[in-house]
RNA sequence: GGGCGUUUAGCUCAGUUGGUUUAGAGCAUCUGCUUUACACGCAGAGGGUCGGGGGUUCAAGUCCCUCAACGCCCACCA
């Protein structure tokens, strides 16, 4: 073994042999415990967030696993409507190709070419992080299973009455020709003008009234102008007509609430088919909306002289000449909120389109109510009302999209109804399948139908929303559905709560009749180091597989891990990974230096029943402890759910647990006690020495099998290794979860307490030396000669009976141990539990120094023995609080006063 | 405009239901180490009074109010 670890050289191996094994497959007749990946986009490559979100799920799933549960993390990948198109058609732009040359099915052919091609890339890269997802159910959101469920969602849906199509106001891309969900707009602010524009009275030109926009160019959609019925300065003009600048068109000054007069001038111009309030002023006075542009956003017929001109070009020119005319009242900068698509980053128009929408207010009830009967968990809790608000005031959710690569919508126009032509009004069928459809309209219409299926395709939302079941066979009854349905954990970020997390609930609430998960993990957004989301376009991405090739994958779990506190943001840097692989080093030659030992004694884990408690060294008693002490973390820290319904899921405190046993109290502790009987040379060794030999190492091995079964969820890789290492045939992945009773079998328990408590004193003894050292800067080759001196007799037996553990962390020459020893000349003094420590320094010894030292210690223990008797004085303090706190209170006190005495005894021998 | 989060050593963060820590860790800094598992290491040390202000309480980093800074999300661009 070489004494740094190299992942690179078994990581792969592993992999492969967990895989040939069929270790991420579920199996056995434990309970189900089941994550569904969320599903990357296949054009995707893998970034932090990956890596975070999967490592979460494996620490999961292979806990779970470890445990004993039939574990599935099922795996796939999202079509991601938009982006997947978008790639493909900027692939075929390069080669001068557009997608309308090629028609729709040469185009979506196309696109399965490069998913075929490319579409791989984002799982391999998950799995060099060790991820154990059962890669042999793999899904796709466009397979033909998943298909066949978005299909039958669809039918049902619209035969319960809950999809419909309608002409509604939609956000229409107008560089991506479709159309949008409210989610996917994003509003941002951008400078922009407040325009104030004169509008002629028709029967006296002369007169006019005022209204105020930021979009001059939607003017020739105007259907009204609507002043508050309130206001004074306007009433006059109640019912008269105007006229829309630059056309002959005139329309009624009307009254409505939505004119506020305390903005603009108080008098606003309606225009239903370009704007979301006015969609609803129109509503509310039966105004029909006038489209006044284009779908690619030039305005059209309406606009007289602008027609064809791009929006942006018109507003320009519209103001100029209402300038010159002399209509222009008023020019004000304002900040305005700018619509953006998600995906394209253009100008989202509200555009009254046909359009197919799900009806959300029977579909969110019970979606909101299985969060309030807990029945699904947000953690952290906070998010429960990011959920609620989103699904509450019921949005209907438009699913059409106007692209090729997606879901066809599976609706068929019966065209042969409205002379072959498909119109608004050409009645439709909604059907599982082609056949069934016409199947249908020959039943409604008559054997002359003749069908045309509808070319939209359905948001991307709507498949992955099925995405618990879907993958699991549904609508099929699969055994794989029986078993995992409902899932137990999700684990995503925050920012598709409403387009997936929401979605998934109602729909898995709809068809299955449970909500597809019992908690849903939040986790938190990974920043560079300046607080900085990661992004392409800035250039501050961290590549996760850079740093496995630096690092390896252990040390990159391990790190987010460790960073991964309830719900907060981490801010990262590759520095951040040096952690974990230092980690991984130090568990790495711990083994090592232990491991030919391991086989001279050939007490490997295989033999170890003849551990028993009378042989077990104190240090041994409490490493086991301390083991028990930390399995009880690790397994409490990552259940889901406890028992006593507390979300566990913390991460961070798992991983410390992890690191501050192995590092602090099995290496730098319990190695450095052991390590001389450990490495005893067998040969030389008498039958006593050689028993003490192999149960140190028995020791050994039980406390390192344990640990890298509760650190293998997180070190999948080394962990696997080090099992191997020791000998073992059966792979670790798949090995048990142990129990936090070792102590208890091995009848500790009774004394831990003691042991701990021994063992604590003990280190600080040990502690004082090292701290007098280093005062003096007195290098290790210098050995100490001590003098303990112990308060009373058993105690003074005590450490008599452990002087090997002091002797074996500290280069002592001569250790003695008395009871209220005087103290030596030209000694240093140190405080220890129930006695003094002196360590003789002739020639060494700086009285000055020794003074400082002394006085700056007698002060901070004055100190608290005055707070401690302030606080004690304080009468209510000891009747109001709980006798055992004042008692605490009281016995520190004590404990300090010994400690200041000790300390004026010292100085006082100084002289 | 509304909602949420953050603010604790130079930096990055822990700190459960207020009281066993006169505030912890890692990194960084300083000192001493070729101690034969590990310099991706060992030992020691310095460094915060917990954003500001007010309040509740015997007791507050921990609860309440308020102010401030930073960040995220949502909101009809009249």
């Amino acid at each position: 073994m070489d004494s740094r670890y190299s992942p690179q050289d078994i990581e792969e191996k592993w992999y492969r042999v967990w895989r040939e094994a069929g270790a991420f497959e579920p199996k056995g007749t434990g309970k189900p415990f089941t994550i569904v990946i969320p599903p990357p986009n296949v054009t995707g490559a893998l970034h932090m967030g990956h890596a975070l979100n999967n490592t979460l799920q494996d620490v999961l799933i292979r806990f779970k696993r470890l445990q004993g549960y039939r574990t599935l993390w099922q795996p796939g990948t999202d079509h991601a409507g938009i982006a997947t198109q978008s790639v493909v058609e900027k692939q075929l732009a390069k080669e001068g190709v557009k997608r309308q040359d090629l028609g729709r099915e040469k185009f979506v052919a196309k696109v399965w070419e490069w998913k075929n091609e490319y579409g791989d890339r984002i799982v391999n890269q998950l799995m060099r992080l060790g991820f154990s997802c059962d890669w042999s159910r793999l899904r796709f959101t466009m397979d033909e299973g998943l298909s066949k469920a978005v299909r039958e969602v669809f039918v049902r849906l619209h035969e319960d009455g809950l999809i419909y199509r309608g002409t509604r106001l939609i956000n229409w891309c107008p560089k991506l020709q479709t159309a949008l969900a409210d989610e996917e707009v994003e509003n941002k602010e951008s400078k922009g003008f407040f325009w104030s524009i004169r509008y002629p009275l028709a029967d006296n030109p002369a007169e006019s009234i005022t209204v105020s926009t930021t979009r001059p160019e939607t003017m020739f959609g105007d259907v009204a102008v609507a002043v508050n019925a309130e206001d004074e300065r306007y009433k006059h003009l109640i019912g008269k007509q105007v006229r829309i600048p630059g056309t002959d068109r005139t329309i009624p000054i009307i009254t409505d609430e939505h004119a506020d007069p305390t903005k603009g001038t108080g008098a606003v111009k309606i225009t239903p088919a370009h704007d979301f309030n006015d969609y609803e002023v129109g509503k509310r006075h039966n105004l029909k909306p006038i489209i006044a542009m284009n779908l690619d956003a030039t305005l059209n017929h309406m606009a007289g002289k602008y027609q064809g001109m791009n929006r942006f070009d018109a507003r320009k020119a519209i103001v100029a000449d209402l300038e010159t005319a002399g209509l222009l009242a008023a020019v004000e900068d304002r900040l305005i909120q700018l619509p953006l698509c998600y995906r394209s980053g253009d100008v989202v128009e509200p555009y009254l389109l046909d359009q197919w929408f799900v009806d959300m207010k029977p579909l969110a009830v019970p979606a909101l109510e299985v969060v309030e009967r807990d029945e699904t968990r947000f953690v952290p809790a906070r998010y429960t009302k990011t959920y609620r608000d989103w699904l509450e005031p019921f949005k209907d959710w438009c699913i059409s999209r106007q692209l090729w690569w997606g879901h066809q919508i599976p609706a068929w126009y019966v065209v042969s109804e409205t002379g072959g032509a498909r119109r608004q009004d050409t009645p439709f069928v909604v059907a599982r399948s082609e056949t069934d459809a016409q199947a249908e309209a020959v039943k409604k219409y008559g054997p002359q139908a003749v069908l045309v299926q509808e070319e939209d395709v359905l948001d991307t939302w709507f498949s992955s929303a099925l995405w618990p079941f879907s993958t699991l066979g549904w609508p099929d009854k699969t055994p794989e559905l029986e078993k995992h349905y409902p899932t137990d954990v999700l684990i995503t970020d925050r920012g598709i709560i409403y387009f997936w997390v929401a979605r998934m609930i109602f729909s898995g609430i709809k068809f299955l009749g449970k909500t597809p998960f019992h908690t849903v993990y939040i986790h938190g957004t990974i920043l560079d180091e300046k607080g900085q989301r990661m992004s392409k376009s800035k250039g501050n991405g961290i590549d996760p597989i850079e740093m496995i090739g630096k690092y390896g994958a252990d040390a990159v779990r391990f790190a987010l891990m460790i960073l991964t506190t309830e719900g907060q943001d981490i801010k990262l840097s590759p520095v951040k990974f040096e952690t974990g692989r230092n980690f991984a080093n130090k568990l790495w030659n711990a083994v090592r230096f232990v491991l030919p030992h391991l086989e001279d004694t050939a007490s490997g884990s295989s033999n170890r029943e003849d551990l028993s408690y009378d042989d077990l060294h104190l240090a041994d008693r409490w490493i086991l402890s301390r083991l028990d002490e930390t399995i009880k973390t690790v397994t409490e820290s990552l259940e889901p759910r406890g028992a006593d319904g507390s979300s566990g899921l913390r991460f961070s405190e798992a991983a410390q647990a992890l690191y501050r046993f192995t590092w602090d109290d099995f290496c730098s502790s319990y190695l450095e006690i052991r390590k001389k009987v450990i490495t005893a040379e067998a040969a030389t060794l008498s039958p006593e020495g050689l028993a003490a030999k192999k149960q140190a190492v028995s020791v050994f091995a039980t406390v390192i099998e344990k640990l890298i079964t509760i650190l293998h969820p997180f070190m999948p890789f080394i962990t696997e290794e080090i099992r191997q290492a020791l000998g073992q045939k059966e792979l670790l992945i798949t090995s048990q979860w142990p129990a936090a009773d070792i102590c208890k079998q091995l009848g500790i328990e009774s004394s831990s307490e003691h042991d701990l408590e021994v063992m604590t004193k003990l280190l600080k003894i040990v502690d004082a030396i090292r701290s007098i050292r280093g005062d003096y800067s007195l290098p290790p080759s210098h050995a100490l000669d001590a003098r303990i001196s112990c308060d009373d007799e058993p105690w003074r037996k005590i450490v008599e009976a452990h002087k090997d553990i002091i002797d074996s962390l500290e280069r002592v020459g001569t250790v003695s141990v008395g009871v209220n020893t005087a103290k030596p000349a030209f000694s240093a003094s140190g405080l220890i539990p129930e006695g003094r420590l002196f360590i003789l320094l002739e020639g060494i010894l700086d009285p000055a120094q020794e003074k400082v030292r002394l006085t700056k210690e007698l002060g901070k223990a004055e100190g608290f023995v005055a707070a401690q008797e302030k606080k004690l004085a304080n009468e209510s303090f000891v009747k109001s609080a709980p006798a055992e706190v004042v008692e605490g209170e009281r016995s520190k006190l004590q404990s300090q006063r010994d400690k200041v005495e000790k300390l004026k005894a010292a100085l006082a021998d100084l002289g």
